[in-house]
DNA sequence: CTGTTAGCGCATTCAG
DNA sequence: CTGAATGCGCTAACAG
């Protein structure tokens, strides 16, 4: 069955400008026109219409021209798995995130997408849950798909993840977290040092007496990072309990619940998270206490909606946005222009609003 | 520049088990196993590879084993382009949303994302802005990396983008939606009937005199079609004013302080999405009025939190994990066996909850 | 049950 | 500046 030249001329009409190796084809199916279409149409070689695809300098202006045409007319663009088999590069970049419910995470995927976007990246997402076998699972998956570098959540991964990526020498990158004892690129913020920088906040507007609620530390290095850093900022003259909870407004609720039942005697309550605060209100709300009067709260994160709460609250603003571009610009040129990855310690910062005390 | 068969026998054994069919190859990367290599290893063919890899039957337990031990071995996995140019397939699907950040939206892809990893599949995400041209421009780029279907936010598309799809024969869905009247096939839930439902409900509580809060109608169809809803609820027994805002906390918060300005003898506010509630509590509180003795307030979407803000949101659910899983299922059928889509109604649903006075 | 072979659609030398 | 030929790694008949 050979490509077929000019004979059978009723065929080629009917078939308009497709080619048709395979005599069958019988289907209704729209055929997509291919790089051989393409080529007939405007009576150039393959190699050319290629060239102009991929912006090849070597072409006349008026052959790009012909050729652009063409491919509009015969609604033709290149099949990615050929291009890719060709060229060994997909341009997929995968990322798998604990969870993505947490806005704090919606932002970070947002900028990363947008910012791949610009250079024809495309983004493959993947949700592990917090859990590293699934991870693994997922890697699998995307790696499968072609993905050619992975954005990784925090640096608490499983063996056979980096079993995994290393052997195919995938690159990848932590996010989220900042650790300078590790040779793995990262890209992300101190946790420890927020949080410490936030306990000690806290301290020097007066309040000694602190609870600090924090989600699973078991489920997420980052957690258990801010409440590192928080406990190191405790001293003898101060009496700070930790309490643990779901990470979302509902355990940030009840934790509060919970510590107001004991009868206690804090003043500010530091939620290692916003999501947490927000809970943090609500339970402060129900027990009919009015922040910052009867008891501060501080937040970490600095989501969207922290500055119209009322009172505005107090939190540490962590550079999502920033961290997800600056991933994503740093794996393209990686995968580019093999441009080495440079970890980066993003900057955080306390934002003061109105949810805490000065004592 | 033939395959090597075995001859040159330091080169073999110096690259291990490697095939290298090209004879530069001098950089310090690891090769990644191919199905030849496997096929050497085991003194099998490739087919026979290819049997194992894909679970045909056609092979004997020993066989299978072999081929699994080498593969390991040889931390071999098939190359995702060339199964797809061979097989025409990706398993990849697109999602288009036109934002990330709002909560409902990462419920919807966090339940597509997993419904597709089992079985396989790999989303990949765009996000639009709610742009039109931008929604092209992604969808294009999606489609060059071969995603095989398309999940779309409501039914407000550019007419390049329907060609786009049907000019290759790609299916797709619209999603958040309802419209009998569309032809395409849809998974979603009746955004103008429960607005509607809503409006009636407060109007059953004796409220005549109500604010409706929406963000921008012409960003989304979603939005004008619950705008829509809502007016259709109204009669000429009551005063119902339509305040349009940003779809945010703050957006929300400004509205509602708008309508405090203007003395109004609004006694309940239905905000068309649960962030924009959130901002009316802020909004309230600000203004020291209790929800919901002062002004009775219902949201939409059913968020998390929605239960421990205080008083609890009465919402209208959104079954947005329930669509997502629904849209993925459909569409993997679609694509493995043909199954057909068919276009569903999910159900919404009232929660009553404490923020709305019975007057 | 297993091997042989022919493409899948494109990028890319190497000639011209 | 353009064309012809080769191979990317794999699947899918078709033989055996």
């Amino acid at each position: 069955m050979k490509p077929v030249t000019s004979n059978n001329l009723k065929r080629v009409i009917v078939k308009a400008n497709f080619s048709s190796r395979d005599g069958v084809e019988l289907r209704l199916e729209k055929r997509i026109g291919k790089i051989r279409d393409v080529a007939r149409e405007t009576g150039l070689s393959i190699a050319t219409i290629s060239r102009v695809m991929n912006g090849s300098a070597k072409v006349t202006e008026e052959t790009r021209q012909r050729v652009e045409a063409a491919c509009k007319k015969l609604n033709y663009f290149p099949n990615a798995a050929a291009r890719s088999l060709s060229t060994n590069k997909t341009k997929t970049i995968a990322t798998i995130i604990p969870n993505i419910e947490y806005s704090i995470y919606a932002k970070f995927i947002s900028a990363i997408e947008q910012t791949l976007s610009e250079r024809q990246y495309s983004l493959v997402l993947a949700i592990s849950n917090g859990d590293e076998e699934m991870e693994v699972k997922e890697a699998r998956k995307l790696l499968g798909m072609g993905s050619e570098a992975f954005i990784l959540s925090g640096a608490r991964h499983s063996q056979e993840l980096y079993e995994l990526l290393e052997g195919r020498n995938i690159p990848y990158v932590f996010t989220s977290i900042w650790d300078p004892a590790l040779s793995t690129p990262m890209i992300g913020y101190d946790n420890a040092g927020l949080a410490h920088a936030a306990l000690t906040y806290l301290k020097s507007k007066g309040h000694s007496k602190i609870a600090v609620v924090h989600g699973p530390p078991g489920s997420s290095d980052r957690i258990s990072a801010r409440v590192a850093g928080a406990r190191k900022a405790c001293n003898d003259a101060m009496r700070v309990s930790f309490l643990e909870t779901s990470l979302d407004a509902s355990g940030g609720k009840q934790a509060v619940q919970k510590l107001l039942e004991q009868d206690t005697d804090v003043t500010a309550i530091l939620c290692l998270s916003d999501v947490l605060a927000l809970g943090a209100y609500f339970g402060l709300a129900a027990a009919g206490l009015s922040i910052p009067g009867d008891m501060s709260v501080m937040g970490f994160d600095n989501l969207d909606w922290s500055t119209e709460i009322v009172p505005p609250l107090t939190t540490t603003n962590l550079p999502a946005r920033k961290m997800g571009r600056s991933v994503a610009l740093q794996l393209m040129d990686l995968l580019d222009t093999n441009t080495g990855l440079q970890s980066t310690l993003l900057e955080g910062q306390i934002i003061e609003r109105g949810s805490v005390l000065d004592v």
